[in-house]
DNA sequence: GCCGTTTTCGGCCCGACTGTTTTCAGTCG
């Protein structure tokens, strides 16, 4: 009954209810409510458990949701969704996933053809059955069937430093363009989400331009997916998705903030418009038919009374209440950063010397750093007691020379599958600092694995614990642990969590550092760096961290050398 | 299905592109 996905089932329930044509605000109520269950910085399962009404409290979830939730908490069970698979069968789903198939031509196939799941629907495209129904021709017939390839082959969404290596070439390509005025990537990348489904583009023009044409002929464009006057997509070969919207540029404003999303922030700052009677779209903010500004995003903020929102922040998760009553929050930026507290060394599974990293470290102006080599229990790559006098017997010499930064004495400690660590209680009284995280043995239950690294986390050498959940993007899901009581242990045992920066970690996710910063715990943002370059990870950190609503305050090495050194005092 | 000091009923964001639609539905952003 552990781990129930209450997101998943509310999108299979909005599905089934489309297809079955259901009315499409209760469609969406069950998508935003699928939304808010896997994004709450409180954890859900407090809020089951609560005797209280607080369930309902949670925007978008009414008594009828609050109590499916509960129904699905207590029995592991949803009836309302077995009478629902009843109707509609739950296969029918997957054909939702093809592009340009949607709710009206699922149901069209199932009624016409009674084809029921994706592998129906290929034999029929193939046997040309497909482009006998109305409203489906062989041009339709033949997207179907690439679009069931493409399904097979699953792109899926990138990882932000993914879309990175593809944005820059595509922005020096798109500036050849005649006519252009403004270029700017939006969307999600633009909020510094930790993965991309696609690269939104907005260029703006005041006399027209050829940017359209000049888009879909792009070298690195495998295929044209749309092409209009203001707007386009293609597809690079590398799978991505990039879409193009070209408008006016008086339209600056309105058009970044509509691509800019997401989608549910659009509708409800839309929805505020629309309550003082304006029109907000891509184009402007108009008053009936007359436009009232729209130019920069100040404007359109400005016009329904609020300031301007980060990126970070538009997701529809309590920013607009926040900014409404002047309470947003002032989120870090990365020249608030004043040290990174874990890095590894050729001593283990890095590239550099502790001499080549404190110099890079030095070069980003940092005023400390750790190092962190791992302990012996990463066989391959661990230290030997004996290797870590050595290097602290370097560190020594090393800072010596030095007084403009300061290098503490560390070790990324295993936690070992009982609990305890890696390495003895008197060498960790000879760090400075002692970073703990578990790298073996993930296939236990959430209540042991949680058990496990609360015992740690209350060793009283231990200041922080790293990569809390194990997650790697698109490779690796995280293993079981209850966050919410990790967050507890580490406010009873000063022990501060850890960011970790590196694109395919960003461990802890957006809604865990809420969580972590409503309940008063540390976040400490670190690259863990296996080579100079990617001490630069930071900045991945620091988005992840300005979308948990993070200010300066709240993360750990932020603070003076002095100051973080008082906070590891337990 | 949710929501509300203008409402407990009647609203719910708004627009672009595609295809076979003869005047616009479906899908997607
Ligand atoms: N008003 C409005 N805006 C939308 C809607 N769908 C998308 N947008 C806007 C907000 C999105 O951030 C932006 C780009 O759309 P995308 O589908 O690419 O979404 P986004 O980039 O947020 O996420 P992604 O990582 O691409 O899945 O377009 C919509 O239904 N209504
Ligand atoms: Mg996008
Ligand atoms: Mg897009
Ligand atoms: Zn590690």
């Amino acid at each position: 009954m552990e781990n129930i996905d209450y997101a998943r089932v509310f999108e299979e329930i909005a599905d089934l209810l489309e297809i079955q044509g259901a009315n499409p605000f209760r469609v969406r109520a069950y998508r935003n409510a699928a939304r808010t269950v896997e994004t709450l910085s409180q954890p859900l399962e407090s809020l089951l458990k609560g005797e209280e009404q607080r369930l309902e409290e949670l925007p978008g979830i009414g008594k009828d949701l609050a109590g499916k939730l509960r129904e699905l908490f207590q029995t592991g069970e949803l009836e309302f969704l077995n009478e629902l698979r009843q109707q509609v069968p739950a296969s029918l789903v997957q054909i939702m996933q093809i592009p340009g198939l949607g709710p009206k031509r699922a149901r069209q196939v199932w009624d016409a053809l009674d084809i029921t799941s994706v592998d129906e629907l290929e034999q029929a495209a193939r046997s040309g059955a497909l482009e006998q129904l109305p409203g489906f021709g062989s041009t339709m017939q033949a997207r179907v069937l690439k679009g069931i390839e493409e399904l097979k082959a699953r792109a899926g969404r990138f990882k932000l430093s993914d879309a990175d290596i593809y944005v820059q070439p595509l922005l020096a390509y798109l500036r050849q363009a005649e006519g252009l005025v403004d270029l700017e990537v939006a969307g999600s990348y633009r909020r510094r989400c930790e993965t991309v489904g696609d690269i939104d583009i907005l260029a703006t023009t005041s006399n027209g331009s050829s940017v359209m044409d000049h888009f879909v002929a792009y070298r690195e464009a495998r295929e044209i997916l749309a092409k209009g006057p203001t707007k386009s997509s293609i597809r690079l070969k590398a799978g991505l998705q990039v879409d193009l919207r070209l408008v006016p540029q008086e339209s600056y404003g309105a058009a970044m903030h509509y691509f800019t999303g997401s989608k549910a922030h659009n509708i409800a700052i839309r929805g505020i418009g629309r309550e003082r009677g304006l029109k907000i779209n891509e184009y402007g903010v108009f008053s009936g038919d007359r436009l009232i500004c729209g130019e920069t995003e100040e404007e359109v903020f400005g016009a329904v009374d609020l300031p301007w929102i980060s990126p970070e922040l538009r997701e529809a998760r309590g920013e607009i209440e926040a900014a409404r009553v002047k309470r947003l929050p002032k989120i870090i930026e990365l020249e608030d950063i004043r040290g990174d507290l874990q890095m590894h060394t050729t001593y283990s599974d890095g590239r550099n010397t502790a001499e080549e990293m404190v110099q890079a470290c030095r070069e980003r102006g940092y005023k400390y750093m750790a190092i962190t080599d791992h302990g012996p229990a990463l066989r391959m790559a661990g230290l030997k007691p004996s290797d870590f006098r050595r290097q602290f017997a370097e560190i020594d010499e090393l800072q010596e020379r030095l007084d403009d930064i300061r290098i503490l004495k560390s070790a990324e400690v295993d936690i070992l599958e009982d609990g305890s660590l890696d390495l003895s209680d008197g060498l960790l009284a000879e760090m400075d600092v002692v970073v703990i995280a578990v790298h073996s043995k993930f296939n236990l239950s959430r209540a042991e694995m949680t058990k496990r690294i609360s015992k740690a986390m209350q060793h009283p050498q231990v200041n922080i614990l790293a990569h809390p959940t194990g997650r790697l993007i698109n490779r690796r899901e995280p293993y079981p642990v209850d966050v919410e009581e990790l967050v507890k242990v580490a406010q009873n045992e000063a022990v501060m969590l850890e960011l970790n920066a590196q694109p395919d970690r960003l461990d802890l996710r957006d809604f865990h550092l809420q969580m972590a910063r409503e309940a008063g715990v540390k976040i400490v943002i670190n690259t863990d760096a296996h080579r100079t370059a990617e001490l630069d990870y930071m900045h991945y950190g620091v988005d992840q961290a300005r979308r948990g609503w993070l200010e300066e305050a709240d993360v750990a090495n932020t603070y003076s050398l002095a100051k973080f050194l008082e906070l590891m005092q337990k």
